[in-house]
RNA sequence: CGCGGGGUGGAGCAGUGGUAGCUCGUCGGGCUCAUAACCCGAAGGUCGGCGGUUCGAAUCCGUCCCCCGCAACCA
């Protein structure tokens, strides 16, 4: 029974390259706002997320360029954790598979599987290219060879190596998924691990030899761990495994794993049985989210040149402007196709001209007409103030429900809503024409509605755009209700509820919080 | 017949039996507190094709076409 105070998420480790791209950003700041949201209710988080760094094209490419991998890795390692860092991914852990620790934890993993009996040695064979040194599954070769040397005729390689025995676990497997289906969440993917799961499972290898780079296999030195029983294997050790024991019963199992679309197998299949091999119990639930494609549905690559940089997007509409747009415009369990335009066009109208606009003409008026000191939420009980407040009401639940579910982006059009009706509010009461016609005690209630409306949007605004929340509450003149990563706080359902400003509320001045971004010219 | 997902106004999506909705874009009007923002209204779709069930189908059934993904260290 784990502690319901505590949260344990991940995303998958990334497979590192000079720099991250945006869709390897889009898995993180997902997790980001879901590891934010559930600080903010007040649960102790832990996340972690990092690098897969045993690939074995680093340890080619590091040799072609006649340098140790580390020297080839490491760059690009802080370059990656820096990117997340600007991005206000508020990570625990960043883990790189080269960590001292995580050897420990793979190799253990690996010892418990040999003493489960769960492991044997058998013949992998595959097509070989002599020039990468590697094997090469038949979707990498093209026009049967090898794409990096097309001069080369692969070979076909048979050599000895580690197998798992993954048809072992069908049962307990197949249990697994009847007693809790939502083990793998969302019903799409999870349709499609059953379908694998009725086709019949195949034992895997977790082994390579004649590699350098990489954990030692443990009891042959002529092997390295392969893939699985490596990756997979991080969500341990960022949880204290296996020698942190107070670590490990505090945060294992995960709560979460965040992943993308195409490693559902691995994440459903492979891990629950590994973990039943160890001996340890499974995380709660797998996620897997949709991926983003330009506009003519080609997958975003750096192969084809078609991805963003997030940096340069950052540079152009800022850190928080990004992560609202992509959390928008892209459901977080399926695929959608987006533009660079379609993010700036969501940024436009979503945050500046409708959140950003109703933050500006609130404080303003609040300044102009009232010298900054909001009344008493309470002194507002017109029908109209009601209604606002009902809807705030309605919109926190839906927040709630469509976070509880990872609908990010619902999440969001919620909040989206309730910006709307305080923007109706606004036309509908017209404290400026009130203000004209003297009538400054319902001017001051209807500024003290719309400031409470956003006092709440930027509640719900902190765990995907972390540092416009907080300015938004700056310029209401609401005190930070907790830490720049959403923790310490009294929980979001007494944050969110009306009525929760401060009781001698005054704003300050007022500046724009989302300033408009052109569209470049076209060409 | 391998498995899974998808095909809805110009674009992106919601909608699992009862007058086809949302956001962006376009056009018209209003307001003037505000970031040329905000509010209201309008135009625009035979819901991939064909057949069927039904009083009634985007929705259920059948069939066909097209797109995407899938045991790989690609999010």
């Amino acid at each position: 029974m784990t502690d319901p105070g505590r949260f344990y998420l991940t995303t998958a480790i990334f497979y590192p390259s000079a720099k991250p791209a945006l869709h390897s950003m889009f898995e993180a700041i997902g997790a980001d706002m879901i590891a934010r949201y559930h600080r903010l209710l007040g649960e102790d988080v832990r996340f972690l997320t990092g690098l897969d760094e045993h690939s074995a094209n680093v340890e080619r490419d590091a040799r072609n360029a006649g340098i140790d991998p580390h020297q080839l890795i490491d760059p690009w390692a802080a370059e990656w954790q820096a990117t997340f860092e600007r991005y206000e991914i508020s990570f625990d852990r960043f883990i790189r598979t080269t960590d001292p620790d995580h050897a420990d934890a793979s190799s253990e993993m690996v010892r418990r599987a040999q003493a489960n009996g769960d492991v044997y040695e058998g013949t992998y064979s595959g097509w070989f290219c002599n020039g990468c040194n590697e094997f090469k599954t038949d979707q990498q070769l093209v026009a049967g060879r090898c794409p990096d040397h097309p001069t080369l005729e692969p070979v076909w390689l048979e050599e000895s190596n580690y197998f798992f025995r993954l048809s072992a676990y069908q049962e307990r497997l197949e249990e697994l998924y009847a007693t809790n289906p939502s083990f793998c969440e969302p019903e799409h993917f999870r349709n499609e691990v059953l379908g694998w799961l009725k086709e019949g499972l195949r034992d895997f290898s977790i082994s390579r030899s004649g590699a350098s780079w990489g954990i030692p296999f443990p009891g042959d030195d002529g092997h390295r761990i392969y893939v699985w029983f490596d990756a997979l294997t991080n969500y341990l050790t960022g949880a204290g495994f296996p020698d942190d024991t107070d670590a490990l019963a505090r945060w294992w199992p995960a709560d979460l794993h965040v992943i993308g679309k195409n490693i559902t197998r691995f994440h459903c299949l492979y891990w629950p049985a590994m973990l039943m091999s160890a001996g340890l119990p499974l995380p709660t639930q797998v996620f897997a989210h949709g991926f983003m494609f330009d506009i003519s549905g080609q997958r975003m690559s750096k192969t084809t040149g078609n991805t963003e940089d997030p940096n340069e997007m950052a540079d152009r509409f800022g850190v928080d402007g990004v992560r609202y747009a992509v959390l928008a415009e892209v459901p977080f369990a399926r695929d959608a196709n987006v533009t660079l335009d379609g993010f700036v066009r969501r940024y436009n109208a979503d945050l500046a001209n409708d959140l950003g606009n109703l933050v500006n003409r609130t404080v303003s008026m609040s300044a102009r007409y009232l010298d900054g000191a909001l009344p008493p939420i309470a002194d507002a009980t017109q029908p109209a103030d009601d209604e606002i407040a009902s809807t705030a009401a309605r919109v926190v639940a839906l927040y709630h429900a469509a976070m509880e579910r990872k609908n990010l982006d619902e999440a969001l059009a919620a909040m989206m809503e309730l910006v709307g009706a305080a923007n109706g509010y606004a036309e509908s009461q017209a404290p400026w024409a009130l203000n004209k016609a003297g009538e400054t005690a319902r001017v001051g209630q209807v500024l003290a509605v719309m400031g409470e409306a956003c006092r709440i949007v930027g509640h719900l605004l902190a765990p995907a755009a972390p540092d416009a929340a907080r300015r938004i509450h700056e310029q209401l003149g609401v005190a930070p209700a907790y830490d720049e990563r959403g923790a310490g706080g009294p929980g979001l359902s007494s944050l969110a509820a009306w009525g929760g400003g401060p009781a001698d509320w005054r704003t300050t001045a007022a500046s724009p919080i989302f300033p408009r971004v052109e569209l470049e010219p076209v060409g």
